[in-house]
DNA sequence: AAAACGGGGGC
DNA sequence: GCCCCAGTTTT
């Protein structure tokens, strides 16, 4: 859950989402749609499918892995998650290396080179790893990403509150500001779409994205016009803008009335939302028309 | 190496 | 509006 997501925006998922499938053997028996109803808002589902088909590896192994390189062979779990399990929970010498660790090193060792380069991370690896204590490597790092997460911060550095700017190049240098690098920043893109709020009973009309799609398998989804036949009575319900990555959505709201229900379409009752996964986009639409819902 | 993948929070 | 977040996988 934490992975390119806040702590803050993450904790009353987790809270939820392990009082739902406390244990491993819990996640590997679950449906998958429950889980990612569980997840839905949370961004990144793949994050989830991941989570179950590592909870299915670990269950049908028969125990946790322990080292880095069994963890790092789990769905999901890329260099980052096997580093900071393996250091946390086991005691393994492992540095590593998220967001808040590649600002503080560019810092520390005022290293203007671009952080999106695989060369400049595994630079950045080596200094970390160097640095790690290995009588504490959990706490080494929770230390090193909470000094960027709290001191250490991407706008606005706070050097003078910093407990190791005596150690710090760039603060000496006074380059603290342009530091770390980034480069390949995407071209956004505006996208204009339209969604349908079709209501009848206090249901709304669904449909199920296939399993093969790329984004939002399997999640509930609004009609667009074109897929409603002999919709009628349509009414313009409202707009918003919603961005996913750098793609800038504006989507216009409508209502309307079919004669039928549509193929691979069908009600879903509006007070049952949290059920079943559904987009942020159709969860702003509906949240339109009927505000208090989730 | 670059792009895709969600959503929200801070300024 | 832009940047970034306790990144990973796919192209």
């Amino acid at each position: 859950m934490l992975q390119q997501t806040r702590a803050e925006v993450v904790i009353p998922y987790y809270q939820r989402f392990l009082e739902r499938f406390p244990d491993a053997a819990t996640l590997a028996q679950a449906k998958q749609a429950d889980v990612l109803a569980c997840w839905s808002g949370l961004g990144y589902y793949s994050r989830a499918r991941n989570l179950q088909a590592a909870a299915r590896a670990i269950t049908a192994s028969g125990g946790f892995p322990r080292d880095y390189h069994s963890l790092r062979a789990l769905p999901g779990v890329g260099p980052y998650t096997a580093a900071a399990v393996s250091s946390i929970a086991f005691d393994q010498p492992c540095a590593v290396l998220d967001g808040n660790v590649l600002r503080v090193i560019a810092r520390i060792t005022n290293d203007g080179s671009d952080i999106a380069l695989a060369r400049t991370r595994a630079q950045f690896q080596r200094v970390a790893d160097g640095l790690l204590a290995p009588e504490c490597p959990g706490d080494f790092n929770q230390a090193m990403m909470e000094l960027g997460a709290t001191i250490c911060l991407p706008r606005a550095p706070g050097c003078t509150s910093c407990p190791v700017a005596r150690f710090c190049e760039a603060c000496k240098a006074g380059t603290q500001g342009e530091l770390p690098v980034k480069s390949g920043k995407l071209q956004p893109q505006t996208i204009r779409a339209e969604v349908v709020i079709v209501e009848k009973d206090s249901k709304i009309l669904l449909h199920r994205r296939a399993a093969r799609e790329r984004r939002m398998a399997g999640f509930w989804d609004l009609p667009q016009p074109a897929e409603l036949n002999g919709l009628h009575s349509v009414v313009t319900l409202g707009s918003f803008r919603h961005t996913i990555t750098h793609h800038h959505y504006t989507l216009n709201v409508l209502a309307g009335a079919v004669p039928h229900i549509p193929r691979g379409f069908r009600w879903w009752r509006l007070d049952r939302m949290q059920d079943i996964p559904l987009s942020t986009i159709a969860r702003k639409a509906i949240r339109l028309r009927h505000p208090r819902t989730n």
